[in-house]
DNA sequence: ATTTAGATCCTCT
DNA sequence: GAGGATCTAAATG
């Protein structure tokens, strides 16, 4: 099994670590012991008190928010739209509230469970976008705020070379509030991956 | 290709 | 009470 991403990883900088997730493999282990993982293609960067579009601009926990001003390295996962989930990693010390959206996986193992929910849908589109990922991992509310680097269910490993990654960044999608934010150029993927999200990033063919 | 409507419920003001 | 870091299907040009 592939080393587990430890707190040095987990450290860095938050734009940073948007980057580097591209390329890894996050893994959820069953209960029963079944792996479905998938490798991370797609990410956005949520910068705390810079930045408006983030959950915790204002710069007090609430709730929800709880875990972003926790430690980094934690899984922050919220409910959104009645209907799905959207799984972060917690970013930034304690105290510095910023995290990274999983935007988008490959499906590496598991592919037949992560199918179900979608019968019909090509192998590259069952994890095609942050609600959808969370559906095929099978995360939700039992998920969040577990501490990645120490958890037997949830983790990120190594997967792939580095060197193997082309990123590709643009500006971060689903954002209605009115501010520059809301264009900053913090989403990333790995250009060309048939299992980035729509819609395109700028300069796709 | 682009737009719209609908599902549906938690969170915070 | 309003609105949301989504997704799908249906309608339209």
């Amino acid at each position: 099994m592939a080393r587990k991403l430890n707190k040095d990883f987990y450290s860095l900088e938050t734009i940073t670590m948007a980057e580097q997730l591209i390329g890894k493999r996050l893994v959820h282990r069953l209960p029963d012991g079944t792996r479905l993982s998938g490798r991370i293609v797609e990410t956005e960067a949520y910068i705390g008190l810079e930045d408006p579009c983030c959950h915790s601009f204002s710069g007090r926990p609430t709730p929800r928010t709880a875990v972003m001003f926790g430690s980094s390295g934690f899984s922050y996962i919220y409910f959104i739209y009645g209907f799905y989930f959207c799984m972060n990693v917690v970013a930034g010390n304690e105290g510095v509230p910023e995290a990274v959206l999983i935007r988008a996986l490959e499906p590496v193992e598991g592919v037949d469970l992560m199918r179900a929910p979608r019968p019909l849908a090509p192998t590259h589109q069952l994890a095609n976008g942050p609600g959808k990922l969370c559906q095929a991992l099978r995360l939700g509310r039992e998920q969040n705020a577990l501490d990645l680097t120490n958890n037997s269910h949830l983790w990120i490993e190594e997967d792939v070379d580095q060197t193997d990654v082309v990123l590709i960044e643009g500006p971060r999608i689903g954002l209605s509030i009115q501010h520059d934010a809301a264009h900053w150029p913090l989403r990333f993927g790995w250009r060309g991956n048939p299992s980035l999200s729509p819609p395109k990033f700028p300069q796709e063919p």
